[in-house]
DNA sequence: AGATAGACATAT
DNA sequence: TATGTCTATCTA
């Protein structure tokens, strides 16, 4: 592939050629052919608007697939305006046509993920400017005298910031416009995005960084597509060391994508950037308005903003010349869209990257397992960063055998844990508490008649949360209020709570630290974001002894005072047969663990588990993750399962259908890899589906549910074939673009 | 994604 | 026979 031209491709279309092809944001297998009206130029890549049926959409001039596509001429329609905005570049083209390929989606379906900020949001409207004339007012009010104090100096300002200065309304400024007393100019549309400053502030890197740092700059310089990852323990400063990569595409002029999952676009994150280049990064998520999305976009394609840190949808702005990409926290499970169109922003970050000719670096202190087997197949640079930046280490977690030295009966926190966690409070010491399950207990019982309180649409288990007093489904967000009698055998009183939610641990933590001030971390907080805010500053400012948290506290935040960690059942999660439990369980407890020890002090971490010698339990408490990703390795192989199996789901649409239905619905819960999943094996795929080098394989929630292989068959046979539509998700090798 | 044209089901 | 509801199909 050669390097796109990182500018508007000159290749117009000949003069007389009246008709090019749009691509559609819509689920349309291909481009439409549309007239282009007289004296209007257009090249691949430009967005235009289109008449479609009755309505107009936006659309995206696309290269003419090879051979003219049979259309009755009297069909075509014309376009009908050229859309105000740079063009899409042909790598990002390229990247639409391979992500699509690659999801097995319409290509439109991506372009949509591209396009979909609000048309006329960006345009946004002038700003008028004002500046003070000789001409005074003839009748001279308070108001009035203010703003022409206000102006006295001649500069000019837009109406709003006049009014604001002055002290008045818009109404008075007008006023004085009328009059002539204020001329107005029109003043430039408000820059997209500050410009950072790659030399304001260069930081001190350990020798480990800098080394670390020099190489990615080198691959900036070098401008070609280099995977790298950046593997380094918590605090070993993996920021700070790509923010030098970023400071030399900014100085080589060219754009930074910076992928953060969702909830990792923190404060903090916000304040280390401003720190290092000056001003904030140009941000980009769901909670960013259409407004700002749609002048971001503008801005992002014109080549004006320089940085862009953003979710995963961030990876669909259309970069007019990109030289980097960073994936930070790379293993993140948020990078996995499991709707619409399917795909991890990671692996279409290495896509894009790869198309861009740009370096790019995955970041993370736990690398998923593709990442990680990647890496040691040589297709991935590894630059390993081994030290904390402060000195000291991240903590081994000591382990607690439960079985040998559990609490007592109703009880979570084994004896040896709490006497350090007394210690550490007579030390003046922060805790943390971990257990990532919410609510007060994970299962209700009845003691008469030993009846177990389900969802009744879902049928997993319903969560007491004691504080709002409901019992709530995690699985479908079903929620009743707590029944004083058991719905089965209606015997009043007898509904007992069985094992710990963080709620329950919170009321055990007091009783047995009554002097302790302690706090709950749940994503489910009371309060909504700004009690969490708030909370999380009071355990920053140490007004919190001992924190109860779920897995929030093993993200994002950083807690700066943490002496003590204890996990109180690392066993959550392991054993109900999902394939990634084991990978997401490691990387979980490890970054918990990291959460221990700061600049000074070094941090103890503990392990409370049932299973000490499980796998997953000796790496954690060996500290060894080398071992750790080599078992796992081995166990897929033997499983058949590709280290990088990534999804796979049917999705049956019909009514007539209800058993592929609810096959469908047994397939959305366990795909990708959520329940238990048991592989069918390599199927006769529908040559429909399957395009050459897609693997194709079913994944089951068990044996006994159905036998996929066999009903794809039939299905594709026209047995069942009813009104439903089918779709197969193919588990594809995700390296495959490589 | 919409808009629309058929296929059934139900009201008048 | 008009009207509502659900779906599959089409848009150049």
């Amino acid at each position: 592939m050669t390097k796109p031209s990182p500018v508007d491709s000159p290749s117009l279309f000949p003069s007389r050629e009246s008709v090019v092809d749009v691509l559609l944001p819509l689920a349309i297998g291909a481009a439409y052919s549309y007239r282009v009206p007289e004296g209007m130029e257009l090249a691949p890549g430009d967005i235009v608007v289109v008449p479609l049926g009755t309505r107009e959409v936006l659309g995206c001039v696309w290269p003419r697939a090879g051979g003219a596509p049979a259309v009755d001429p009297a069909k075509l329609k014309s376009i009908k305006r050229r859309y105000d905005v740079a063009p899409l570049q042909p790598a990002m083209l390229a990247f639409i046509e391979w992500m699509a390929d690659y999801t097995v989606t319409p290509p439109g379906m991506v372009l949509r993920l591209a396009l979909r900020h609000d048309e006329s949001a960006g345009i946004g409207r002038e700003r008028t400017g004002v500046y003070l004339t000789d001409r005074r007012p003839e009748r001279l009010t308070k108001a009035r005298t203010k703003v022409v104090e206000a102006l006295f100096d001649g500069f000019v300002r837009s109406k709003s910031e006049a009014a604001r200065e002055a002290g008045v309304s818009a109404s008075v400024v007008d006023g004085l416009i009328d009059d002539g007393v204020l001329e107005t100019v029109v003043l430039p549309p408000e820059p997209a995005a500050e410009v950072p400053d790659p030399e304001h502030s260069r930081p001190d890197l350990s020798p480990a960084q800098s080394e670390a740092a020099a190489r990615l700059v080198d691959a900036v310089k070098a401008r070609a597509f280099a995977p790298t990852l950046i593997d380094g323990v918590t605090g070993s400063g993996k920021t700070e060391t790509y923010f030098e990569a970023v400071a030399q595409a900014i100085r080589q002029g060219q754009q930074t994508l910076i992928l953060m999952p969702e909830i990792a676009l923190t404060q903090a994150f916000l304040d280390r950037f401003a720190r290092r280049f000056g001003v904030l990064p140009a941000e980009w998520h769901s909670a960013v308005s259409s407004k700002r999305r749609g002048k971001l976009f503008k801005g992002v394609a014109s080549g004006e903003v320089s940085v862009v840190a953003g979710a995963r949808s961030a990876l669909f702005l259309p970069f007019r010349d990109l030289g980097l990409i960073i994936v930070d926290e790379e293993h993140d499970g948020a990078y996995k869209q499991e709707d619409g169109v399917h795909y991890h922003a990671r692996d279409m970050a290495v896509l894009r990257a790869r198309l861009e000719e740009a370096p790019i670096a995955l970041v993370s202190a736990t690398p998923s397992l593709e990442t990680e087997v990647n890496t040691r197949r040589g297709r991935y640079t590894r630059l390993h960063l081994p030290e904390r930046f402060t000195g000291t280490r991240v903590p081994r977690l000591e382990p607690i055998d439960l079985r040998k030295e559990g609490p007592p009966r109703g009880q979570w926190v084994a004896p040896r844990l709490a006497r350090e966690m007394e210690c550490t409070l007579e030390a003046g010491g922060q805790s943390l508490l971990f257990l990532n399950r919410r609510g007060y207990a994970p299962l209700t019982l009845c003691r008469a008649c030993g009846h177990r309180l389900r969802c009744p649409s879902c049928s997993s288990w319903l969560v007491e949360h004691r504080f709002r007093r409901r019992l709530e489904c995690h699985q479908c967000g079903y929620a009743m209020p707590v029944p004083s009698e058991c719905p089965a055998c209606h015997e009043p009183n007898a509904l007992i709570p069985c094992g710990p939610g963080v709620e329950r641990l919170h009321e055990e933590v007091v009783r047995l630290m009554p002097n302790a001030r302690v706090q709950v971390l749940s994503s489910d907080l009371a309060g909504g974001v700004e009690r969490m805010r708030a909370e999380l500053k009071a355990i920053e400012d140490g007004e919190v002894d001992v924190v109860v948290g779920t897995q929030l506290v093993a993200k994002g935040h950083n807690f700066p005072g943490l002496a003590l960690v204890g996990v109180i059942d690392a066993d959550v999660g392991l054993g109900h047969g999902d394939p990634r439990a084991a990978e997401r369980t490691f990387q979980l407890l490890h970054q918990v663990a990291g959460r221990a020890g700061r600049a000074n002090v070094e941090g103890r971490a503990f392990l409370q588990t049932y299973i000490p010698e499980h796998p997953v339990m000796q790496a954690l408490v060996a500290g060894d993750r080398d071992a750790f990703y080599d078992q796992e390795i081995a166990i897929r192989e033997e499983a058949h399962l590709p280290p990088f199996a990534r999804f796979c789901a049917l999705i049956v649409s019909g009514t007539d259908n209800h058993a592929a239905q609810s096959h469908a619905r047994a397939l959305a819960a366990c795909a990708p890899f959520t329940s238990e999943v048991r592989v069918l094996g390599p199927a006769e795929a529908p040559l429909a589906l399957v395009r050459g080098r897609h693997r194709f394989r079913l994944l089951a929630r068990s044996e006994r549910a159905f036998d996929l292989s066999s009903y794809v068959r039939a299905w594709m046979a026209g047995a069942p074939r009813a009104t439903g539509s089918l779709k197969v998700q193919i588990d594809i090798d995700p390296q495959s673009f490589l």
